[in-house]
This record gives C-alpha cells, sequence and structure tokens, in this order.
DNA sequence: TTCCGGAATGTAACCGGTTTCATTCGGGAG
DNA sequence: CTCCCGAATGAAACCGGTTACATTCCGGAA
C-alpha cells in the first residue's frame, strides 16, 4: 500500500514531525496557508476566521440564503476573494446528498459500430445539457457482464445522481435493474415501450416518422416500384422503419421487394444485387442505413443504373460516409445531440423531482442527389 | 489493493429497499429506519451493530487490512450481506481526500469536426483503461472561454483525482492553468513540447513515424513525382506529416509541389486540381486528411487519371469515409482507442504518485486500393 | 508470578461542508 | 420602561466513511 500524499494534507510531512494532530490543529489555527510548498486547501473555515463570522454563515452566505444580510455576504464574499476558497465538492455531496453527476451509461456491444460517431455525438449533447446545472457526466461503460454487475453497484452506492442510458436495447434485463436502483434513469435513443412507463423518462428519435419522410421523397418524385433492403430483422428500429415506409407508399412498396440483410456496405450490395435481378424494374431504394445505401450504390453502379436518374436511393443516419458518396447520399438525420441534450434536460427535471416523461423528437430529411 | 476493494460490496445485489414500511421501534436492529418513510441508506453502523463490532473494524474489514483477524473479517462479510450494505462513495471520497473520478477535458472548438468519431475512440479508450480500477471518467467540456473557467474552478475543488486532456492545442493558455491546478493531467492525442517537459504526462502518435509510412508506402512502388496536399500549415500535425514524408522521398517530393489547403474535401478538389494543371507529371498525392484525399480523388478522375495506375493516393486519419472510398483508400490510422487507453494508464499511475512520462505510439498503415 | 510487548479491537477525532436549534440583538407594542 | 418577536448569527450535530491513538487481552520471558 504506498498509498502517497493525500493532496490536502501536509503532503510532505514525516511521522516524526506530526507528532500528534494537536501540532497539526495549532499550526491551522495560525494561519489559512499552509506551510513552505504544498498549501493546505482552504476550507470555509478560514473564510469564516478571515472575515470574522462563523462557518455556518459563511456556508449561508455561498448559497445565497435569505437569511445573511446583503452587509455579512459582502464582507464574506471578499474573504472568499482574499484566501482563494475554492468548494470542495466532496465534503458538499456528503453533506447535501449529491453527487452532482449524472451517470451515462453505455452498453455497446463493441461490434463493428466500433467508430460509429453517435455516441460521441450524443454524448456531447449530453455534457452541452449539463452545462450550466453544476452537474458532470460520468462516463459508464458497461459492456461485458462483469461491467454490468460494477456500474450497477456504482448506482446502488449513489455515485451518480441520475443515470442517462445511452441506447438501450429493448428488453434488455439491465432495464429491469435499473428501475430497481430506485434513482432517475433516462433512456436515450431509443424507445422502449414495455412495463416501464412511468418509470423511466425516454427520448428517442421517431423511426416511423424518420421512414415516413424518405418514403415521401420517393413518391413525390413519382417512383411506383420501390424496394427495401433493411437492416436484421430482429432490430427493432428495422420494423418501425419498415412501418413508416409502408404507411406511405402502401402499394407501390411490394412485399417482395422488402430483404432485409446485414447493417454494412457489403450486405447492401449482394442484396442489392440479387433484388435487381429479381425485380429489374425497380426505381427506388430505401436502405436501412448509409452503409447499406453505399453497397446499394454499388450494385446499381455495376448493373448499369444511373443514380438517381434510373434508381433513386435514400439512407438511413446520415452517417459521415453519406455526404462524400457518389453521388451524395440523401437520407434521414437522427438528431443525436439533440437527443443527449434533452436526456440531461430529463436527468436534471427527475433529480429535481419531476415526474418521468417522453419526449419524442423528429428526425430531418438531408437532401442530396441520389433522391 | 483496489481491486480488493471491489469486491466487498454485493457483486449484483442491489441495495435492500424498505419502501412502505411502518416504523416500528424493535426491527431498528437489523434495518436501518428511515425518517418520514424514505428508505435510509445501510452505513457502516448498521453493518457494525450487526457484527457486534465497531465502524472502526468493519472499515479495516472492508479494506481488507491485515489488522483484523480472518474470523472477524467472516463475520463483518456475512453482516454486509445481511444487511444489503453498499459503500458510498461519498463519505470515502470525502475520508481518503480521493474523488475517484479521472476528468477527460474536451476543448473542442465545436467547429467542422463536429461528426468525428476521434473523440468517441478515445473516451472509449479511456473508459476501457480505468475500467478495473474503480475510477470513473467525468466529461468535461470547454469550448467557450465560461465554461473553461468552470472546468478550471471544478479542477480547484478538486472534483476530480486528475485530468485527461484530449488532443489540446500546442500552446493553449489552458495549460498554464492545468499545470497550476497542482493535480496529475494527461495530455491524449497531441505532442505538446514546451515547457511542460516533466510536468504532465503525454501520450501521442506520431505523425512524423506515421508520414513516414505513407512515404514509403509511394516510394517502394516506384513513384518519383510525389506530391503533398497537406492541412493547414499552422496545424502542429501538418508541420509533423511534412517532414516525414520529406525525411524519406528527399528530391522526389519537389517543395514546388508541396500545398496547403482546408482540411475538408472541396479543399482536396480544388487544390489537386491546380496542382494537376501546374504540374502534369504527378503520379502520386500525399494527403494531409483522409477528406482532402477524397478530394483529390474526385480531382483525379475529373482529370481523367485512374487510382492507382496513373497516380496513388495515400489519406490520412483512416476515417469513416476512407474505406467506402473509390477506390477505397489506403490511408494511416493513429491508434485512438489505445491512446486513450494508455492516457487512463498515465492517469492512474500519477495518481499513485508516479513521475509524469511520454508514451509513444506507432501510426499503423492501412493498405487498401488507392495506393 | 510479574512484567512486557504485540496483536486485535474500540474510541474518538478528523475530512469539509450543511442544517437544526439555541442565542443574541434591535425595535415596536403595551 | 418592560416585554415579546423576528431577524441575524453562532454552536453543534450531523453526513458516512477513515485512521491516529488508547485499550484490552494474550503469551512468553524474566
Amino acid at each position: 500500500m504506498v498509498d502517497r500524499l493525500r493532496d490536502t494534507g501536509l503532503s510532505t510531512a514525516l511521522p516524526v514531525l506530526t507528532t500528534g494532530r494537536h501540532r497539526a490543529r495549532a499550526e491551522r489555527s495560525l494561519m489559512p496557508q499552509g506551510r513552505r510548498g504544498a498549501p493546505r486547501a482552504v476550507t470555509i473555515a478560514d473564510v469564516a476566521r478571515e472575515a470574522g463570522v462563523s462557518r455556518a454563515t459563511v456556508s449561508r452566505a455561498i448559497n445565497d440564503s435569505d437569511l445573511v444580510t446583503a452587509e455579512t455576504k459582502r464582507t464574506v464574499q471578499e474573504a472568499i476573494t482574499r484566501t482563494g476558497f475554492v468548494m470542495n465538492a466532496r465534503g458538499r455531496a456528503l453533506a447535501t446528498g449529491r453527487a452532482e453527476t449524472v451517470g451515462v451509461l453505455i452498453t455497446e456491444p463493441l461490434d463493428e459500430l466500433f467508430d460509429d460517431p453517435t455516441y460521441g455525438r450524443m454524448l456531447r449533447g449530453v455534457a452541452e445539457g449539463l452545462l450550466g446545472s453544476g452537474f458532470l457526466p460520468v462516463i459508464i461503460q458497461a459492456s461485458s457482464e462483469s461491467e454490468r454487475a460494477l456500474a450497477l453497484r456504482s448506482f446502488g452506492r449513489r455515485s451518480v445522481d441520475a443515470v442517462i442510458h445511452l441506447t438501450p436495447y429493448r428488453g434488455s434485463d439491465l432495464l429491469g435493474s435499473l428501475a430497481g436502483a430506485g434513482l432517475p434513469v433516462v433512456l436515450c435513443g431509443q424507445l422502449v415501450d414495455s412495463p416501464y412507463e412511468g418509470i423511466f423518462s425516454t427520448v428517442y428519435s421517431d423511426d416511423v416518422r424518420g421512414a415516413r419522410l424518405a418514403a415521401q421523397r420517393v413518391a413525390t418524385a413519382g417512383r411506383h416500384q420501390v424496394a427495401a433492403v433493411l437492416g436484421p430483422a430482429d432490430n427493432p428500429a428495422t420494423g418501425d422503419r419498415l412501418r413508416g415506409y409502408e404507411e406511405v407508399l402502401g402499394a407501390r412498396l411490394d412485399p417482395a421487394r422488402v430483404v432485409h440483410t446485414r447493417w454494412d456496405s457489403a450486405g447492401g450490395l449482394t442484396t442489392t444485387a440479387r433484388l435487381l435481378v429479381a425485380h429489374p424494374g425497380i426505381d427506388a431504394i430505401l436502405a436501412g442505413s448509409d452503409r447499406i445505401a453505399l453497397g446499394a450504390l454499388a450494385a446499381l453502379q455495376a448493373a448499369g443504373r444511373r443514380v438517381p436518374e434510373d434508381v433513386a436511393v435514400v439512407g438511413f443516419d446520415d452517417h459521415a460516409i453519406a455526404a462524400s458518396a457518389s453521388p451524395p447520399l440523401t437520407t434521414i438525420a437522427q438528431p443525436l445531440v439533440e437527443e443527449g441534450r434533452i436526456a440531461a434536460q430529463l436527468a436534471l427535471e427527475m433529480i429535481n423531482g419531476a415526474d418521468p416523461r417522453t419526449e419524442v423528437l423528429d428526425m430531418r430529411l438531408v437532401p442530396r442527389l441520389s433522391a
């Protein structure tokens, strides 16, 4: 146990020098400044002494209580600037029972989503949303089972005041544990219907409405033989998107032209190629993701179809690759930063005692050249 | 030692919820009584009572001190399980002077780097690196001046035990303030030479060596009229990369064929187009970023040059767009996750009293089809 | 047997704030 | 001139841990 010097203590003091705490106390009562070298942290006691009032009054003055005269507040304020006092967050947290942090729970499955900017953007939103509040976001990554247990323990400890869960899986068992943890929880990025209504706050972008936007784009362009190259069928977003397509297109989207594949561009390529053979008349493709769309573009090019003249293509996600595809990909953007920001807001609300509520955001059509 | 501490809690058990209990006085021996019916957290006092020992002994048992009998430890352990005790991080933090958090400082300029996965990956690395340690990463975003002041105050408060600064700007005034904050600081992603040697730990990927890899790729392919389309001249990475190119290529890289432009693909396109007019004989282009490279590809295609037959192109960064460019872009990858992981490691080292040190990582050539 | 020393545990003083409750003080009502 | 009341402040008890110092209890040496 090579536990080095504590940051606040008399850092350079050897055991020999510290003959009992009386010495330390005597020293402390003399000057707010520590000894040579590492200065001791300034506490409200120092400020109180400097201002000639009690610790309680200093605390009240700092928290702007109306029990304190404006006069006294000024005196305290001056003492604070003179001593260079900075509040110790730990002491405050202990006394108030608040940690002044919000946990951001990420249970990324570590798969190929690796360089997906999704989490980064959401995180940025959360950070922004928390900015003025005094609460700080702490990242809690829980990919494996053991990490998950660790995270839950951390919540049990109340080391965070609320949890924002980024893109939870529907029906995850984690949700049950979270519900039992007894602290505010916000689900961000996915609608989790199920039995958690009224327990969690939720913010998500409406995949159905986003899909409608995509469908409307090709519908108003007069396309009649539309195909959908979706992601895996077991993914909840896939179902929502398909529903949106169907609502708008009706008969124009023949179920025979609805296929599923992996999220990546290789999946998009082979599946689209096969689809083109089976249904040569296709004049529009709604892709389940931008990467699938990219594969579709390649398949179309290989098949000699021009985009968008012969076939329109709409992606999903507004991935970084969409803007630089050729032709640049028309796609549907999810307001990730906004989601994060609102998640933060919901978390703060719940910390202050508000009831959970759900916020639904609109996706946005990003028109480029492919449709 | 930290590991041992973590093992003391309940693995996956949630804190006992004592909601809805009526106030019976007798139960007090086992369950702590909350005021006003709200369930009170279980503290070591409760465990001590349950185990029939003092709070001090419980604390020592939890921390696996060798002052406690194995027998007693077992008793305490049982009491912990029975009561469902979970350590309160705040009390511990106050007593030990540690917050058990590491601040991750991001001073992103909010510009077009917006959907850059860089920060996300680094963050993931940091989170991974901190995972077993019991320390949690807290995000501290400081884009504006006021946010910056806020962040510094937060550091002054010692609400974090160390700071990891992601991709700091060289010569930023923030660095000075950080140096004065008197807590461990790790700079991650950029080499900041200057006067901070021996004060900060640093981890970065060597741009010069990465550039050498790119240059070697085209050199061994027998290219003799190499051009460099770099990013803005005032960017420190630009200088490093150019240096690496020059070291390897010497006369093959005529200074007349070295140009600067913006980081984006539009910049790459126009600049490359102009370059091709002035120097038609160019047979290789080293781009300062993948997006610049993408623009270069477009310019080459417009000029009727084949890639890689006529002109080889090497990018930089291994951005998401690189793999899906046509042809797929050969590029240089920076080990972002690894950087984050090592930054976390360095931070932990310094928290435990180690001296600052610098770790240099190697970039990696990602061979694809463009060169 | 007595004394000494070390091991195991208990006691209480911290850490740095907040908050309850008591106390002081000034002033208007009686 | 008292008395009472509310406003401003101080004293002290927390919050939930850690740890220096005191105490107890034990076996072995003198």
